[in-house]
DNA sequence: GGAAGATGACAAG
DNA sequence: TTGTCCTCTTCCC
């Protein structure tokens, strides 16, 4: 699920649902029960997202920091709420809706200070009016490391994901491989402004879609097809597959324990092809 | 019923 | 680079 967009999307719902209301707080799991008792019955101000994290704000400048990892889950329901299925660490219940979260990989109690060091520490995120691309470009147009592993990288670029990284690539036709620093300026802002609509989009949907209108299947002759993440991609998980442009078998790697997706025919530099890496 | 895998990130070596 | 954590779903027997 989580990429920035899905963070982005919850800050939201989760303002709409709860922003200037008191709401009853628990851990029916437990592990969250001692800061829970200390929101519980007060009011939220609002949740925003930077990057992959997820902030909901309470009054008295109380915060709670989420951060999904790869399987977490804040799953937003109209109603009240009934017994919890399944380990839920964080219930947050209003007057007609109720949200829970499971499997996250952080749930704590943050100080305004703790915020201000995340944002410190993070890349530009795509989603953020405030964003600057070119603190993104310091990084990356001096670094040997290949432009997949720093689009990945929180501290270059915040809210990117393995779809987002694989399925942009593609669609500037980027060798995944390529070192950061052989990449040309206009390259780069290129791909950002891409970021920038292909997130804000799926913020909009609520799922990651990158194909071109004249590469779409339909357009291809072949049937629609859409990845078990619920959106229309390229490359992303479909090893083996052919490409929708080329034809060409889609090529698996395991980059950093995790899987990277591409095209060896169209994402390629013949002037400036740089070693595979291992 | 059990294993594997999943859009993530961190620490240790 | 590997191991670890967190939870749920899908697949295979």
């Amino acid at each position: 699920m989580p990429e920035g967009h899905t963070l982005h999307r919850l800050a939201n719902a989760l303002t709409a649902t709860f922003a200037d209301q008191a709401v009853r707080v628990g851990s029916p799991q437990g592990r969250f029960a001692e800061s829970a008792a200390l929101l519980d019955g007060t009011r939220v101000t609002g949740a925003e997202s930077y990057g992959k994290h997820l902030l909901v704000e309470f009054e008295a400048e109380r915060i709670v920091h989420v951060h999904l990892g790869l399987y977490g889950k804040f799953d937003i329901a109209l109603g009240a709420a009934g017994d919890p299925r399944g380990a839920v660490r964080l219930r947050i219940a209003g007057r007609a809706a109720y949200a829970d979260l499971r499997g996250p990989t952080a749930c704590e109690m943050w100080a305004p200070a703790q915020v201000d060091d995340l944002a410190a520490r993070l890349g530009p995120d795509p989603l953020r009016a405030d964003a600057d691309p070119e603190r993104a470009w310091r990084r990356i147009g001096r670094s040997r490391a290949p432009i997949a592993t720093l689009l990945m990288d929180q501290a270059v670029v915040a809210g990117i994901g393995n779809v987002y990284r694989a399925e942009v690539l593609f669609r500037h036709r980027i060798d995944p491989n390529m070192p950061g620093r052989l990449l040309r300026h206009r390259e780069w802002s290129a791909i950002w402004s891409d970021l920038c609509a292909l997130m804000a989009e799926g913020v909009r949907t609520g799922r990651i879609d990158t194909v071109r209108p004249e590469h779409e299947p339909d357009a291809m002759g072949r049937a629609p097809r859409v990845d078990d993440h619920g959106g229309e991609v390229y490359v992303y998980r479909r090893a083996g597959d052919p490409c929708h442009v080329c034809g060409t078998r889609v090529r698996r790697e395991a980059h950093a324990g995790r899987n990277l997706f591409w095209c060896g025919r169209c994402q390629r530099r013949t002037r400036r092809t740089s070693q595979p890496r291992r």
